[in-house]
DNA sequence: GCCCACTACGTACGGTGTACGTAACTAGGA
DNA sequence: TCCTAGTTACGTACACCGTACGTAGTGGGC
């Protein structure tokens, strides 16, 4: 029976401390937060080991002693972002509970950008994670239904939600991180966009850029997707 | 009027051929070709400018005169792929031509698993893209609605794919790179999730767990997630 | 009290993106 | 026609990355 291959143990089944040796310096939870401040001030290419520990105050090996792999890592920002759902006791009215919750989804990931970069295997059954599924699942009591299918609801909530917000953060960052004015760049996408459009080749896309004319209403947007979401589920319960 | 600033245009603003010097050796779709070739064998993080370079038979900084930022590469492979949707003619059942839609993008992010980790800034409009979401609204002729909802529907449906998909390659990733057998990983999970959800925190998880022992339907699941999707714009149309 | 697992951390290696400099080449204007 | 300026091609170099490995010190279990 040798000893087990090296790495692969999820982090979440392995202790935070083993009894032997001298105590930990550092709590995971700690780790978790000086890496969500460090991506929260330098975007998530500043986060590396080195930055992590230095903004730690050890020593960039010493990291490795808590975190087997940079992934994990990511999984202990991923669990702390949400943490910092706040959870209600349920309403009885399990669309208004569900819009709330994808609402502060929404807000977690524009406090912390990068989110949206991490959530490809969501919900890794960390902590956290089981803490928030356990209060969707509770605001869903009235929902009768299966657990497979509010599961589902909250996987196709938190897809959307996900996407929708990548989409915004992406339009948001285009328009910010411009050396010319939002205007010329404006000029530029009209330039290349009309160009390809006024061809002919894609009538229905020319004809939904000029429906909306003017600023779009991300907010009410995000709504009306919320709402078509729940609708879905309502219909067949 | 100092020369613009160096790089952000959108790579498809910029022509693929300026029409003095030399000859390009390559075109953007060999390089795409190449990229994805290493994608493919090697998975993502085998995409390096070096690798792509030699894949391609060429320098490493040979590449930068096509290619200006590796960002842009992501944006050639997230291109190439979308072209290989295979389009149709619209049937004039919209929902038919939807879920059929859904199916392919499921399809194409199976063949090419490193798809789902780009999908963060959906749709920068690159020649396929446009392609690929005329005929989207093509499909959508039949349904009576405004041509910011038919986005919309496109846009949701996307999301929940790629949402799904990437669950599950992230399932079977972890059962497939397992040193150890199916049974051990399942027992050492079931090990830790049983410990936490016997604590009796979180009952509706537990509930969640013992209702679906066995197996998961994964395509059938895909087909309820679609079936939902559509009802809700059914529905309002 | 001893042992050994554990913490801490410095060094080192192979890899990365890409700035910069140089040489060859070719289309447009004189 | 030739010249020149913009482009392609690509080698070198730099700062940074993840992390394997070795060493030293610490403190709980026998």
């Amino acid at each position: 029976m040798a000893g087990r291959a090296a790495v692969p143990e999820v982090i979440w089944a392995r202790p935070e401390r083993t009894g032997r040796g001298p105590r930990p310096a550092y709590t995971r939870a700690d780790i978790a937060t000086a890496a969500v401040k460090v991506a929260d001030e330098g975007g998530l290419d500043a986060v590396s080991m080195r930055h992590v520990a230095a903004e730690l105050g050890c020593g960039t090996m010493s990291l490795y002693n808590y975190v087997p792999r940079k992934e994990d890592l990511y999984e202990l920002m991923v669990d702390a972002v949400g943490g910092e759902h706040e959870l209600w006791e349920p309403s009885g009215d399990w669309r208004a509970d569900m819009r709330r919750v994808a609402q502060q989804t929404r807000v977690l990931m524009h406090r912390h950008p990068w989110m949206t970069r991490l959530m490809s295997p969501v919900y890794g059954f960390s902590p956290n994670a089981l803490r928030y599924l356990e209060h969707c699942l509770a605001c869903l009591d009235p929902l009768d239904a299966r657990y497979g299918m509010k599961m589902q609801l909250v996987g196709m909530l938190n897809g959307c939600v996900t996407s929708y917000v990548a989409t915004e953060l992406a339009a948001a960052e285009r328009t910010r991180s411009l050396p010319w004015s939002a205007e010329e760049e404006s000029a530029v996408r009209v330039a290349y966009l009309g160009g390809v459009l006024a061809g002919g080749a894609y009538p229905r896309m020319a004809a939904a850029f000029t429906e909306t004319s003017g600023p779009i209403d991300l907010d009410g947007a995000f709504e009306s997707m919320l709402e078509r979401m729940l609708d879905a589920f309502a219909q067949r319960g």
